[in-house]
RNA sequence: GCCGACCUGGCGCAAUUGGUAGCGCACCACUCUUGUAAAGUGGGGGUUACGGGUUCGAGUCCCGUGGUCGGCUCCA
């Protein structure tokens, strides 16, 4: 028969399998027709086929999937009266949720990769097995969550589902050499065709806990996590990326460079800026005021605390309540006689700064001259997170937005949104973050969390896409995510490693300048209602924060950097040279100082080095003869020989341009 | 909020099976000081997160509270 193999032409024979088509053994699985099969799918003539290597991104969910498999079975071993959830690959790995009666302990997790080790050694095939659904419930009977998955058919789980899939139902078993059945599971495939190629690239990274299907009104189950890669290096490279990441962790440095902290006193989530962080912090909120300046924002100042009318009438309490503090009760005062001499009355903590805005603009009235309307506030909001999602900096309970509300007529609108990406996108490239994608959140059809009318919706999202397209940024769409008022469009950015990160979003809302009846007058004399929209630019100051000191791993550029230049004289003597110099700096703004400390050079070198000051200045006599420093930079790069009025024109150049050094 | 683990000077860690809480860094003092990542000596500092309990005796065992960490759910 005639088969398309890679593109090409190719004659196999009838019945022939994957087995039959690839000698390269880094072949594991293939596409049949656009679809990925297990070597052992029996072809047919005008099957179009490509292999799948074990190294490509298809081929590596294919051993990740199958590790996990190799886990389960393992699981089940060990712990007999284990009941199995779902086990997918993940990024860079793979998870399996187990019912157990007690949790894992690690050394469970041990013993669980042992034994992972000894199933690979035992050359089990995975063989596919296609079964109706009566077959499978038989199968399956001891397994009540595939049950369950088996009731619910492919279209009510999850996208991505490995255990059915549309064509049909599947288990694959572990079949021994001998021909012995060592262990099942329903699953859709494909797989490697060997326990063997799963090899011992993998290790099992921690357990925790996980609702059944992602609910929390479901049976918690445990979840064990792994990764799995086609080579030791591969994963010897994973290794040393986490623990590169783990070396950046903003909590971590936070503490090292006497950053900021979380005292227990205060409560969870609640953060103090100590001095360094401090400096870092007025540095970046002065940068952002004047850039908000010059783009025509003008400032504006709220409250922390309101009375509940505001967040009634804003709705908040209606839709937010969950994620606010409870209130401040304020008792109303009665006489004897029955009177009420006070009124009570309850306030909140905000946990948004848009009500306040608003009623700013309600003050007068206002005209279509005045439009767009930027307002700007650095304004601290508390949000009552659950225990347990509280993360450092970036999920706190108390955080500072940079947050605007730009109040525009429905024919500004494109133009504004325009400009106001435009704004965000420069503004976070001076912070060092370069590298961005955007996310257009639009609403879901049909769900009633979404308020307003379709119509609105479509052309609010139309405009969003039309201005995301125009910047020439990899957009991904995000359907159901927007906020209940309006579309957003998000920006994401990759730091220094990589990772991703949400930063600004810049959301529509047609639904607060209807509830707080909004208006303004037009050319034509008549009121009309403007358009809101919201828009934070570090998302908060704290995760924005967070965010750069892990991006930089605490080498900040010298523009943020907490002290910028230390004087270092190589002996005594030198320091009122270095002085000297010191003072010509400072007059410059720049935050340096002379360490007179009785440590020695070297000592002071590494101290300041391990403090990421990004200039050190070392002068000796040499120095001093000839009216030079010398640099010493973070990487342990030297300069040696800069005149001093050098050495001044290059500091101030590095924290003028707000380059890295 | 849920599940699990953890909590010992400012930081990182020790402390045999329950038996006098130690070390390094940092800090303070003194001595020393010439070229690019750690000079030497001495000193101060802890009610072992907090509150109960068991015990002759608790950092260690038990219960509760708080906090942290890893996840889940949720989100800037």
């Amino acid at each position: 028969m005639k088969i398309l193999l890679a593109g090409d032409t190719h004659e196999a024979n009838e019945g022939a399998t994957g087995f039959d088509l690839f000698q390269d053994r880094s072949v594991i699985a293939m596409t049949v027709n656009g679809s990925a099969r297990d070597l052992a799918h029996v072809l047919s003539p005008g099957d179009s086929v490509i292999g799948i290597t074990i190294q490509s991104p298809a081929g590596l969910e294919i051993l990740r999937h199958s590790t996990a498999h190799v886990m389960a079975q393992a699981v089940q071993e060990l712990f007999p009266d284990s009941k199995l959830g779902i086990g997918p690959y993940i990024t860079d790995g793979f998870y399996f949720d187990f019912d157990v009666a007690e949790p894992f302990i690690p050394e469970d997790i041990r013993r669980i990769e042992k034994r992972m080790k000894e199933l690979v050694g035992k050359s089990q095939r995975f063989r596919r097995v296609e079964v109706t659904e009566a077959e499978a419930i038989e199968l399956m009977k001891n397994e009540p969550y595939k049950l369950e998955l088996i009731g619910l058919k492919s279209e009510d789980v999850a996208e991505g589902s490995v255990e059915v899939s549309p064509d049909g139902l599947s288990v694959y078993e572990n079949v021994n050499p001998d021909g012995s059945v060592a262990w099942m599971d329903l699953c859709r495939g494909p797989h490697l065709p060997n326990t063997r190629q799963v090899g011992k690239n993998f290790s099992l990274l921690r357990s925790a806990a996980a609702y059944w299907r992602g609910n929390e009104n479901n049976k918690q189950l445990q979840r064990i996590y792994g990764t799995a890669w086609d080579s030791r290096e591969a994963l010897d490279d994973f290794t040393e990326k986490l623990e590169q990441a783990a070396k950046r962790d903003h909590r971590k440095l936070g503490t090292e460079l006497d950053l900021f902290s979380f005292p227990d006193e205060i409560g969870s989530g609640l953060a103090v800026f100590h001095p360094k962080g401090g400096i870092i912090r007025k540095v970046m909120e002065d940068y952002s005021r004047d850039r908000h300046e010059a783009a025509g924002y003008e400032f504006v100042y709220s409250p922390h605390i309101t009375k509940s009318n505001l967040f009634e009438q804003s709705g908040h309490l209606g839709w937010y309540s969950e994620g606010m503090f409870p209130p401040m009760k304020l008792d109303s005062e009665i006489d004897e006689s029955g009177v009420v001499k006070k009124q009570g009355a309850d306030y909140y903590l905000k946990p948004m700064n848009c009500p306040f805005h608003i009623l700013i603009f309600k003050s007068r009235s206002r005209s279509y001259r005045e439009l767009p309307l930027r307002m700007f506030e650095f304004g601290s909001v508390y949000r009552y997170e659950k225990s347990g999602v509280l993360h450092g900096l970036t999920r706190v309970r108390g955080m500072t937005q940079d947050d605007a509300h730009l109040f525009v007529s429905p024919e500004q609108l494109q133009e504004e949104l325009t400009k106001v990406l435009q704004f965000v996108l420069d503004l976070l490239r001076d912070y060092g973050l370069n590298d961005f994608y955007l996310e257009l959140s639009t609403k879901e059809d049909g769900n009633p969390k979404f308020v307003g009318s379709d119509e609105v919706w479509k052309s609010a999202s139309d405009t969003l896409e039309a201005v995301a397209v125009a910047s020439g940024l990899e957009l991904v769409p995000d359907p159901g995510g927007a906020a209940f008022y309006g579309p957003k469009i998000s920006v994401q950015a990759r730091d220094a490693i990589g990772r991703t990160w949400q930063m600004s979003t810049i959301q529509l809302d047609f639904n607060l300048p209807e509830r707080f009846d909004l208006e303004y007058v037009g050319s034509d004399g008549d009121k009309h209602q403007p358009i809101m929209i919201h828009r934070a630019l570090f998302g908060s100051i704290e995760r924005f924060f967070g965010v750069l000191t892990e991006h930089y791993a605490g080498h900040f550029p010298p523009w943020l950097a907490p002290v910028q230049v230390v004087g270092v004289p190589v002996a005594d003597e030198f320091g009122g040279y270095l002085e000297d110099f010191a003072k010509e700096l400072k007059l410059e703004g720049v935050r340096v100082f002379v360490d007179h400390s009785d440590a020695r050079m070297q000592k002071k070198i590494r101290d300041h080095t391990l403090d990421r000051v990004p200039f050190l200045i070392l002068a000796g006599s040499r120095d001093e003869e000839a009216k030079t420093v010398s640099f010493r930079y973070r990487d342990g790069s030297q300069v040696n020989d800069v005149s001093l009025s050098e050495a001044k024109r290059m500091i101030l150049e590095a924290i003028n341009t707000k380059v890295q050094v």
